[in-house]
DNA sequence: CGACCGATTGACT
DNA sequence: GTCAATCGGTCGG
């Protein structure tokens, strides 16, 4: 593979032995509240393999989505059959079908019954970056890189992840979680969460500051 | 059951 | 900037 994609901000050779010898994220690392795992999620290294293929991404956009509380989140008007995962306690991928076409990826966080997650938004690709390519119907690597895994919908596409997903423990070979570079506090970003009309006031979202995989500016 | 709608995206003015 | 696509989840009758 192509070591030096002019688009991508950090130098893939820096990246890339993270898969090797970072660690997984832990039990405790899910069970915190919500706002604190997204914050902390930022360049930790998405990891996922399917058919055969390893592909990983660094996480630079999530939105926090705690339990208790808030009305934007999918759990608060209690347990359905969709968001039954997300009472479960933190550390599985909860994933959801939305508009007619769209799966969008959660990680649970918190304890169980808190129906809290934070929304996977964007990652930067790490590994496998062809093979998100063509998963996102493009003949070659878009210029934009928002293109490829910028948006929830799109990083779900890229890395092949679907409803099928939902519920799976995000410390499994299929999908997992590594610790990565910590970036540091001035590099990071809030907002409001897109697409969000309630807690207008709640800056819940993070995302890595001038990062091209950013879903929005 | 029927109606409404969405944590989005891509195509288009 | 605008807008349609497309369908499972959810809720009201």
């Amino acid at each position: 593979m192509e070591d030096r994609v002019p688009q991508l901000s950090v130098p893939l050779r820096g990246l890339r032995p993270l898969h090797r010898t970072s660690r997984k994220l832990s039990p405790r690392f899910f069970s915190r509240d919500a706002v604190e795992v997204a914050r902390d999620l930022l360049g930790c290294l998405l990891v996922r393999r399917i058919g055969g293929t390893l592909l990983s991404g660094r996480i630079v956009e999530v939105e926090a989505y705690p339990g208790a509380g808030d009305p934007a989140s999918h759990s608060f008007n209690g347990r359905t059959d969709r968001n039954a995962v997300m009472f479960e306690p933190g550390g599985r991928l909860y994933v959801y079908f939305t508009y007619g076409m769209h799966c969008c990826a959660n990680v649970v966080t918190g304890r169980r019954g808190e129906g809290a997650a934070v929304l996977l938004r964007a990652v930067e690709p790490v590994a496998g970056i062809e093979a998100m390519t063509v998963r996102r119907g493009f003949d070659a690597a878009p210029a934009d890189g928002r293109l490829l895994t910028g948006g929830p919908a799109r990083l779900c596409q890229a890395l092949g992840i679907t409803l099928r997903d939902n519920g799976k423990d995000l410390r499994g070979d299929e999908i997992h979680l590594l610790r990565g570079v910590r970036p540091p506090e001035g590099a990071i970003a809030s907002s409001p969460r897109i697409g969000i009309s309630r807690a207008k006031g709640r800056r819940w979202r993070f995302h890595l500051k001038a990062n091209p995989f950013v879903s929005r500016r």
